[in-house]
DNA sequence: ATTATTTATGCAATCGATTGCACAAACAAA
DNA sequence: TTTGTTTGTGCAATCGATTGCATAAATAAT
């Protein structure tokens, strides 16, 4: 089987009379090279069929070119998509991506981040779990002087890089957007997580509603887990307490769903009976009936945001580590769900 | 920064008086170590925060505990969910996974096997591009004995271990079902592509029509590139070919939906007037309106299978590369789409 | 022609852990 | 007691590439 022992630098060396140090330096481009023996050398490993043993340059530079991404799930498509993003920055300048997922677990994220320490990636990248209310693990990242970047998920706890949507601005956004399609008694479908994404969507809907001079109703409040079940309580309870309401402005699109189901089963039209935004543009939101208008995070773009911060942070580890926060700006996808006037 | 120099084993045994490879055996449970040198060295491990450097074990043993993974595209619902199933598999036995995707360009698809073989990776777990038709790179794979996982998309040309979904007997469920539902004008949308797994739908449908005494009709078969624009198209033409159906089953879900959409428009109901089903069981699949019926590929388990396989060949490369196809069975998910009678 | 400088390489240590072989000490068998 | 085993460690090479320092050869400066 191992008929074919990979050739190393010294193989190309012996062919050529000269010493491995030269073979590696003429294939690192160093300038103290000959331009015949650089030449000699290349054509040697092309016909050796040569290929560099990253592990052994690892192990001496201690570059990997390994970038750890934690994320909270896999398969979920706001996720996957910015693992896709930063996949795409990585690759191009020749890093791979080690993923991990936490499952939003707390022991799962520390054995993560330490797994990735032990692999000596050259920095990481992740989204904080829900219930993480301790850092010392990325702590620990930054102490060795490692480059982390945070996304969606961050906390002011870590001095460090970090990429976020404007959540304030998304709510913000999408509840004007019900308020010019004439409704003015929204519910908003919320969660108690101390995350702040949450808290700031729900700002974006108080002051949206403020600033058009729409008084807001707490009775219109409901917060749960923001999943499908949690939309459709959301509005039975809605529809029980016998409130008025004219639309649903959900966190969350699964919520967002869980309440088209619920009040197309009791017979309301949708937008003209209440008016349906939800948030995050999951794929689904587009083959819905009708189909449900939401906030686009752009995840592909933040993951191309994340990984560029990334690699500003490795390069510039020399001074002082700069750290910066970058605000991505999320986009209102105005489908049927919303539309009551004809634009 | 570089305050926290890192402890290696060389500083436990200088601190305990013994050597390196003491220390080495030690936290490597060799047997022929001594129960109080075993517990000094893990006790002073412990002291110094030692964590050990795997790319320094890797390029002496040879083994760097990663698994190359590569996926046509991360961030689509069944690769991602792949992905996870890897993720869960590995990381009980502290491997770790890259990831890397070919958006289904034959070069991309090269780089990352090279890029991998690169990085020294254990082995490798893949799933080929659409328009692979050489296969030297996971050829150079299995030359250098390493472990090479198909899954989804496989290829009779490499010698390996693979994991694939029932396509078959997945399209031959639906089809049943269709006609047990008292379908007999069952339309059905397909591509021209050469992966095996349309043509094996293609022939569940096929034989299932036959096995039920259903006269197949040509004209009721669309090829395409199975797309939601795809899938609306063929309903288009279906209907105006005047052709009379009464039910498709589209070999995947966003065709179908693309068909939902268009029978919808023009005031046809489903599943009464024609019955709906579609392939892959997308995440959106439960909520279209009616909820599509779907084959269930389970891509977590399917991502545990080749896991495990992957770690089969890893345990017996000793002796004869043992290769293994596993074929998975599809279910098929009932919902209202292709539900005429009460059940 | 002699000295100073540049240019192109070699030498040898290093990164941190692993491992085959050797060997002293402790113990068992004769 | 003497010989034979077992047990526990040490020695030193090794994995493959990188890099600071030294040095010979070639070229430039005086």
């Amino acid at each position: 089987m191992e008929n074919t022992k990979k050739t190393t630098i010294h193989d190309i060396a012996e062919k050529l009379n000269v010493t491995a140090s030269t073979v590696s330096r003429a294939l690192n481009g160093n300038p103290r090279i000959s331009d015949t023996t650089r030449k000699a050398v290349l054509k040697t490993a092309r016909e050796l069929n040569y290929e560099p043993n990253q592990i052994a340059s690892a192990l001496r530079s201690g570059r990997t070119q390994l970038i750890g991404m934690l994320v909270p799930t896999i398969n979920r498509a706001f996720f996957s998509s910015i693992i896709r993003g930063v996949e795409e920055v990585a690759n191009s300048l020749d890093y791979r991506v080690i993923v991990s997922q936490s499952n939003e677990v707390f022991d799962n994220e520390e054995n993560a981040v330490k797994a990735f320490l032990n692999a000596r990636v050259d920095g990481i990248i992740a989204s904080i779990g829900k219930n993480t209310q301790r850092f010392d693990h990325y702590q620990q990242v930054l102490e060795r002087g490692l480059p982390l970047v945070l996304f969606d998920r961050t906390t002011p706890n870590l001095q460090t890089s970090q990429v976020v949507i404007d959540d304030y601005q998304g709510a913000y956004l999408a509840t004007s957007h019900l308020i010019e399609q004439g409704c003015t008694r929204i519910a908003h479908f919320t969660t108690e997580r101390k995350i702040d994404i949450y808290k700031e969507r729900y700002r974006g809907y108080v002051n949206a509603l403020e600033d058009h001079g729409i008084e807001q109703d707490v009775a219109l409040v409901f917060s749960g887990n923001l999943q499908l079940e949690d939309g459709r309580s959301h509005a039975q309870d809605l529809l029980n307490s016998g409130a008025d309401f004219d639309a649903i402005f959900s966190a969350s699109d699964y919520a967002a769903m869980g309440a088209m189901q619920v009040l197309k089963e009791k017979g309301l039209k949708i937008p003209q009976d209440v008016a349906l935004v939800g948030f995050l543009n999951e794929p689904f939101t587009s083959f819905t009936d009708p189909p449900l208008t939401s906030v686009n995070q752009f995840p592909i773009e933040m993951g191309h945001t994340a990984a560029n911060l990334f690699f500003n942070a490795l390069n510039s580890e020399k001074k002082k580590i700069v750290t910066k926060k970058t605000v991505l700006q999320p986009e209102l996808i105005v489908r049927a769900s919303s539309l009551k006037k004809k634009s």
